[in-house]
DNA sequence: ATCTTTTATGCAACATTGTTGCGTTTATGT
DNA sequence: ACATAAACGCAACAATGTTGCATAAAAGAT
């Protein structure tokens, strides 16, 4: 399904920027700076990248795959609906390359602590990616 | 043993700034964010607490426990050294009171995914924390 | 206690990101 | 093509991060 078929499926107007935003983040399937997707989108207004990043995560569309340098990385939902944002996958960081992807595993990691209850983990892993392996 | 002495002991010289931080983030054993340490320190330069923060953090005397909504939250290390951060901890963040703290856990939690080489694995969970818990 | 030297601090300045208001433009159903 | 609700672009401001540099303070030597 195409970009705007997916927008228009929950609900949002097509607009050259949200189809933007979703294109950017689906090419690589990795998730992306904030810095990057202005510099990506350039032509855009940043409050406009600011309120359509809003919007699709409002709608399960994309999430923030985590904060980090105070940057915060944007990526793809992949089995989120607009009422519910359901990630039960790890994010993962390059130390090498600075790239960051879900990794969507079986495992159920669980928790539990006396006294206080929880209600989500988020889990983000660092190391090397397969692509850095490679070449060193 | 006191803040002065554990400064001495990292190779850091006793400073009023450095004190208070070591103290504010002792006081509840819990993670403060940026924006409370300047309000509690605020006789004090924004860019000195910036700079001692990080002085700090380098000393491995306390650590950045998460990120979020572009706001850091940091913490007293409780085992790590000069060379090295040690934080085989959960990071755990109430969404009633939206405190911060680490707890130490047992489990070691393990993940091994193909093709990619993971070194570290940061756990932030979110939930009620015991002190809501008796109020709600 | 004073001096010296190294280090830390405070101030100014600028970058980045987040955030809101508002007038203008655009997408969509009629 | 038109009406209208929604989205966009611009201006403006806040918070945090970051650096350079002159001044002040800490620690060891005298």
């Amino acid at each position: 399904m195409d970009a705007a078929n997916i927008l228009r499926n929950r609900g949002l107007r097509v607009t050259k920027i949200r189809v933007a935003i979703l294109e950017a983040l689906g090419e690589g399937l990795q998730a992306l700076p904030y810095g990057d997707l202005q510099k990506k989108l350039s032509q855009f207004d940043r409050t406009t990248i600011y309120r359509t990043l809003l919007a699709l995560i409002d709608k399960g569309l994309i999430h923030k795959a985590l904060e980090e340098n105070n940057e915060s990385y944007y990526a793809l939902c992949s089995d989120c609906t607009s009422n519910l944002h359901n990630h039960n996958h790890v994010h993962f960081k390059c130390n090498e390359c600075s790239s960051v992807q879900c990794l969507h595993i079986s495992k159920e990691v669980g928790l539990s602590i006396p006294e206080i209850v929880i209600d989500s983990i988020e889990i983000t892993a660092k190391g090397t990616c397969s692509t850095c392996l490679l070449t060193h």
